[in-house]
DNA sequence: GCATTATTTAAGTATTTACTTATTTTAGTG
DNA sequence: CACTAAAATAAGTAAATACTTAAATAATGC
């Protein structure tokens, strides 16, 4: 899961949602940061390892645009937690049901 | 977001993984992996200063388990892209659908 | 109070990573 | 082909981070 190590950046996390938008040359990407434009480059790198975005040859230009690769993993991951998760509090839940408080055992005598 | 940086390492995702099947101390979280205790604490802080979990006071042991914030902001965080990416899939289906190919122009005489 | 168990905090270190400038690649244009 | 434009790669460096061992803290039992 190289997903969330690109994530962790924020500048990474920033193009991304720039992308979200639609897509963009890199030197467009480029004049939204204070960093210098290898800095971007090495970012779109770590990005397009992680099935992030993916690249367009247009001319001498890069068009960089969102890949729905990534994003699915990082879903895929998250709804595995919650899957087993959820399971945990459905046991929780079914020996709540099973074994109600004390006091209530009062009941039927 | 610190989140997405909390789970830049694998170790931590390996710890919110086995929460997610139940709480756990944090010696028997200690168990499950090859690092010395202190290198678990210090996992486990950054992940309750990122909201992924949680822990509870018994005795002289901590109990952990999965604190439902972090995996919230996760999730928001990726539908917000999601819901600017498919704005603009819809908006270029719009545009496909205005202006349809140059051939099926022939039709309606 | 002293010893034991469980865990955290402190301090130091080696590795990783995000940055920089310089150079190279790639494509288009006069 | 020389020249410009756009971006990537190379090489070096400063800052961040994941680890270690040693010491401190907290709760329990004798």
């Amino acid at each position: 899961m190289v997903t969330f190590t690109a994530l962790a950046d924020p500048k990474r996390r920033r193009i991304v949602e720039l992308l979200a938008t639609g897509e963009m040359a890199a030197g467009d990407i480029h004049k939204h940061f204070r960093v210098s434009g290898p800095a971007i480059s090495q970012h779109l790198k770590v990005l397009r390892n992680a099935h992030l975005v993916r690249v367009r040859v247009d001319a001498q230009r890069r068009v960089y645009s969102l890949d729905p690769k990534g994003l699915d993993e990082l879903e895929e991951w998250l709804m595995a937690i919650r899957k087993f998760w959820s399971g945990r509090l459905d046991a929780l839940e079914r020996a709540l049901r099973a074994e109600p408080p004390p006091e209530s055992k009062k009941r039927k005598p």
